[in-house]
DNA sequence: AGTTATTATCGTATATTTGCGATATAGGAT
DNA sequence: ATCCTATATCGCAAATATACGATAATAACT
């Protein structure tokens, strides 16, 4: 069992769903954050922030890539990420109106 | 190995890590926006509308109220499930904070 | 008390994630 | 060509997530 029934739901709450899963861990969220203060870096500033290898840093920062959201581009024998700002503005916008979706109070608390 | 390292990050981007886990599964995004629509229903009308189990459906709801982002309110032998409005606009204006940052624009494409 | 309806929990199987060390790969320098 | 540095990938172990059927728990109704 436990055959994922992701592709069950639609294209929309899947886009959503994997945008958020990228950014389920705190690691993930800790790199966006230094890569928006720092605008760019190279992997190697990534593995000296965080409290982790630099294997699990390299695998973290390709999910992120994965999902859409960095870019590395290649400089001579390091490589330098950044956010991609498209894409991220693009999750910015589709999570957001998700969240800021409202339910009419319900009446009791429930 | 795989002692997870969470609680090595801030508090903050563990928060944001939390939520947006909660919402990592397009079950859960479908459950909320099946809770929004409807206001508030039973756990029951839930099974009805996803392509899972009962079990699975109940476990899901489990975790998007361990993130208090709903609650479940018992009336008789049924549960009442809605949103959390408190809780939801936190976390909508949490992680909308996050993702609203910019990063100044990167010299090349990165 | 017995029955039915609804939901939660348990047990289990499988898949995925997290993390690291070791190794491979690629580019620059000597 | 060789060495060094930076990064990615592989292989593995442990933890967590996903899913379901079976069972327990709870409440209403006879």
């Amino acid at each position: 069992m436990a055959i994922t029934k992701v592709s069950e739901f639609s294209s929309k709450e899947r886009k959503i769903a994997m945008l958020c899963k990228a950014l389920a861990h705190p690691a993930r969220i800790a790199i966006i954050n230094f890569l928006i203060k720092k605008r760019e870096c190279f992997c190697g500033d990534v593995v000296n922030e965080l409290p982790l290898s630099q294997s699990t840093v390299s695998q973290h920062l390709k999910e992120l890539k994965n999902a859409g959201l960095i870019v590395g581009d290649i400089d001579g024998p390091r490589v330098c990420y950044c956010i991609d700002q498209q894409t991220w503005n693009e999750a910015g916008a589709i999570i957001n109106l998700f969240l800021s979706q409202k339910s009419k109070q319900a009446v009791k608390p429930c």
